[in-house]
DNA sequence: CGAACTGTTGAATAAGGTCAAACCAGGTGG
DNA sequence: CCACCTGGTTTGACCTTATTCAACAGTTCG
């Protein structure tokens, strides 16, 4: 059961730490997916005002667990995965985070994840100090922080009953509609993007790259999906899945 | 993989409802553990003044997932287990509760898990919509709250990575740290009290029961824990085991 | 005492992991 | 343009870990 000794991440290193550009919140592409819905008028002003755009390359690393420093920010582009690692190098991916999603934790001063960029991402960073201020000053904010910290929680819960009990089958299965229904959420139908390589969609699964494959392929052969190419897949029998993942087929 | 597709939980149902009675928070044995820490004075009286003292027999359901009228509250005595459950069965528990732990959601008008009383319990109840406008008139308690969901949600990744990368071995010897780390901030030093069976710790460490006994059985022979009885262990070497738990043994 | 649990141990089995080879782009450079 | 390399992916053969099945021991409680 000892995996990937090898291998933490193949890819570069913090980026040399890209251009940082003021805001405009009232234009924002995912305000209403964000923790700002919470927020109008004069209140979304003064998010603007310390909201900063930073960019990553694929591959970056945001920040480190035990960091100190949190930063925290919305997800504008892209795609961030958050993960755990072990001494010997096996990881475990805690979250795939999308345009919309909230990354890091407000109240806690040192991060307790890894988050890297899978694809370029957009970031609107907001500096740590400055949102715990805020969040005093908006009980709005706070409120809809605490909603967002709670359906986190109940994802992470779902995740342990597919970490701790469901088959590779059941887990895939699971992964792929929460895939779409993540995506259809922000507007997005036809067939899935999948930003992860393998050997994320692995770790995120607690499953091997070569178990995902086959898994993969086991549901093309059983006409569930079509594999259009690697990062590609399309939906074919949404309610049939649906009932592999919930361990009812 | 298909576990336990027989009994879900052998124990009795929903208890007739245990007396009632009105709260004194201001001479509550878990006040500094639990959330109410955050309050003082006349705000701790407010609080008082809707909390109501409940009681639970051992193997007593208190919510199930789906429920609605989401109940929250603080655990004064005893144990109690949060768990999900799939179609067939299979159950994984996602957390384990003590003196001074939270229950439930405040922004969730329906539970996601279900909670069952391991050991005759105490819990300071709080009407779920009390709740909710005391939330929106004392922001420190919100904080408060905030604070909690986020160590949850630390927690819950803790044991995402726990149960996706660890061995059986990792997985009892990071169960039986986490207990001690746990007694130790209530003041409880000496042997472990294990108030669940083989069956619960297997549901929560995503094993089977055979598995967590033989692991016990290993840990022992090895001559890092003592087993008292069934639910006592006293554990000898946590350096040892404190390296098993992390991979670097 | 005997039924019903809970826990332990052993032997057989299966699901998923490991190792290894082949495949298949997409990029590079002659 | 094409040969070659590289990294990700797929597939097969084999192996390990944990599960399953089964027997038995210790407790608790009618």
């Amino acid at each position: 059961m000892k995996l990937a000794a090898a291998n933490p991440c193949p890819r570069h290193e913090p980026a040399a730490l890209a251009h940082t550009l003021p805001q405009d919140c009232a234009h924002c592409a995912v305000r209403e997916l964000a923790v700002c819905t919470a927020l109008s008028g004069p209140e979304l002003e003064r998010l603007s005002a310390i909201a900063v755009s930073r960019q990553y390359a694929s591959g970056d690393t945001l920040f480190r667990a035990e960091d100190s420093a949190a930063m925290v920010g919305t997800v504008v582009r892209g795609t961030i995965k958050t993960y755990k690692l072990l001494a010997d190098g096996r990881q475990q991916i805690v979250g795939f985070l999308f345009p919309g999603d909230f990354v890091g934790s407000p109240t806690q001063d040192t991060h307790h994840v890894f988050a890297e960029a899978l694809t370029p991402v957009e970031l609107c960073v907001f500096p740590f100090s400055a949102v715990q201020r805020l969040i005093r000053e908006m009980p709005s904010l706070e409120h809809r922080l605490l909603a967002v910290a709670h359906e986190d929680l109940e994802l992470a819960q779902d995740w342990m009953l597919l970490l701790g009990r469901k088959t590779a089958q059941e887990r895939l299965a699971t992964f792929l509609l929460m895939l779409v229904n993540k995506a259809s959420i922000r507007g997005i139908g036809g067939p899935l993007e999948l930003p992860m390589n393998r050997g994320e969609i692995a770790d995120y699964l607690g499953l091997t790259i070569e178990t995902v494959s086959r898994q993969f392929s086991k549901l093309k052969k059983a006409g569930l999906i079509r594999i259009d190419d690697s990062h590609a897949v399309a939906i074919i029998h949404a309610d049939r899945l649906a009932e592999i993942a919930e361990g009812t087929a």
